[in-house]
DNA sequence: TACAATGAACGAAACGTTTCGTTTATGCAA
DNA sequence: TTGCATAAACGAAACGTTTCGTTCATTGTA
């Protein structure tokens, strides 16, 4: 129903080559150049993307596999990778692997029968093999947030370790001795920046006895049980580390609700803001981290492995964070 | 490089019309259906969707139109939607609106470009006439959540108007007089829930003075400053109703922060339950929405809408919801 | 004036399927 | 045996583009 190039031939008289020629930007004289547009415009006429798919062997549209589609975070790096994506023309094509490596190796395999031109990543499994179908595939592949442990992708993303360690020192340096840690273990980033929190203490030359290092998933349950474990010890801390968004809603419910006070009661330190923390009173320190960049790079990345501009090995981009400073860390007596 | 059906046709012998019958799920002889998924998994054949599109005119994906992808609400719906999807073989082609209605028109064309089989929506504007191109391509729609003033489109959503109703008895009931509302006014959610809020309020005798009547967005900051400037008149409610997640989540902030305590200070009612809730002190009374059942629905319409399965009109199909008790409504002496 | 060089237009083949109308093979009844 | 009905296999066309190698026209140069 819809025209085709072939009705556009009829009208102009030119050949098939020629239109698609001025289809793509290619040069047609400008007598011709007028004559196709008109005729376009008379009839409504636009590419078949199906058609031109069959033979260029691109569809335009790239894969994003998240680890889980209700997270925040996910909803935040969605909306700037899909608005870089779409600024080149790109569609997304989203599947969602429900916090589960099985589902993710089907998801990879789904991808390359959709035949994306790449794929981006936020990846549940640690390890890389359920990549190997793309990559084999030649489909680029970009991780965003979180590497892998036994293969190199392309991955964009912060250095947990570090921004973690540079948080802490705003916690040492108002003498705090006490610090406990509420550490999702099962990814990359919380095992980061846990091992990032244990540097930081070590090089201050202090002790976290095994009942300060709260391990947990990603989860606000993790923080709200971990904080009230925590505040619940003989000996409490004084201040604590939260590694992400979700362990600090959690955290912060509990004290609310136990009605501790902060900074009174206890310091803290998060990772992760997502605008709203702004609003909270005390204003919680926080690690921020760059997602619209982080968005942005990955998008930048892809587009120039699927072009070919780029061709180097896989690398790891490892961009600034920021720190938000706020009033919920408390300078203790040295 | 990948091998075709050509390929399995020159291993096997047979035809391509056969081979093509073979895949569709036709009969073929029991000889040339061995003979067939020899070759197939030698050759690793796997069927090109491109091609077989631009033959059948079906993508087996469908767009989602949503108003803003960094919305919890959205995840949740997201994943729903997706998970149904997938189980019939279809993916999901994302466009994020980012709230605006400009960049909503221009995504419906997106769409339409990229050939999707069907769109699901959850809009930003009120009025459908962003739609019409994709009516006119006989392109099938299905709306989640919200309905269209001037048309109407298949829509799965809930009974705002009526759930608010009845959740505002919980109120009444323990003879609340004073009630405050907070509601967003720019979608069709927020003004049903605030005619359901005025029905109840009207229904009791009661009377809602402007100064307690808070219009804003959907946002964290529409509940923050609402309950804020509440709390602030002289003569307080004893009761407020938040219409939605969000302005829920800032009403709790600016109580948190000033220091009032629910419900002693004052009763609090609101709507979208996003689990997390659950682990706040007090329990907050909340309207739950049947996101899984809105996801599986709105997915079940549109692809009977797709297979042609279903053809009657328009349809608007109003789900149960729940009310989450809690202990968020005090007791008034009569 | 002839010839080379340039640039635009062209025709046909290709991409990998599905589908339509026809032919071939099989089994059974007359 | 012949004829007929049924079921499976077949060949060819079609889907709407891009692209390759070629032809044609134009311009500039010797």
């Amino acid at each position: 129903m819809p025209a085709t190039i072939v009705d556009i031939k009829e009208k102009t008289g030119l050949s098939l080559a020629t239109i698609s020629k001025y289809l793509n930007g290619g040069n047609v004289l400008p007598e011709n150049k007028v004559k196709i547009e008109a005729a376009i415009k008379e009839l409504h006429y636009e590419v078949n993307e199906i058609a031109r798919g069959l033979v260029t062997n691109k569809t335009r549209t790239v894969g994003i596999l998240v680890f889980s589609v209700v997270s925040p975070f996910t909803g935040m790096i969605l909306h700037h990778v899909g608005s870089a994506l779409r600024k080149s023309g790109y569609g997304m094509l989203i599947v969602d692997s429900c916090d589960d490596e099985e589902i993710e190796r089907k998801n990879v395999k789904y991808l390359i029968s959709k035949k994306v031109d790449g794929i981006i990543v936020l990846p549940v499994a640690s390890k890389g093999d359920f990549l190997a179908p793309a990559k084999n595939a030649g489909i680029p592949i970009v991780l965003i947030d979180r590497s892998l442990s036994d293969i190199q992708y392309d991955c964009v993303r912060i250095d947990n370790r570090k921004a973690t360690y540079n948080a802490m020192k705003e916690v040492l340096t108002r003498n705090h001795k006490k610090v406990a840690v509420i550490a999702s273990e099962r990814e990359y980033t919380g095992r980061e920046r846990f091992n990032g929190f244990m540097d930081a203490m070590r090089n201050a030359g202090l002790d976290v006895p095994v009942e300060y290092q709260v391990r947990g998933t990603h989860s606000i349950a993790t923080g709200y049980n971990g904080m009230k474990k925590l505040m619940t010890l003989k000996d409490r801390p004084t201040a604590v580390f939260m590694s992400n968004y979700e362990i600090t809603l959690g955290a912060m419910l509990s004290m609310n609700e136990e009605g501790f006070q902060c900074p009174d009661d206890v310091s803290l330190i998060g990772f992760d803001d997502q605008l709203f923390f702004h609003l909270l009173q005390p204003q919680i320190y926080m690690v921020e981290q760059p997602m619209k960049a982080m968005g942005e790079r990955a998008v930048e990345l892809l587009l120039g492995r699927i072009s070919g501009a780029v061709d180097e090995d896989p690398m790891e981009i490892a961009l600034g964070t920021k720190l938000q400073r706020g009033t919920s860390i408390k300078t203790l007596d040295p």
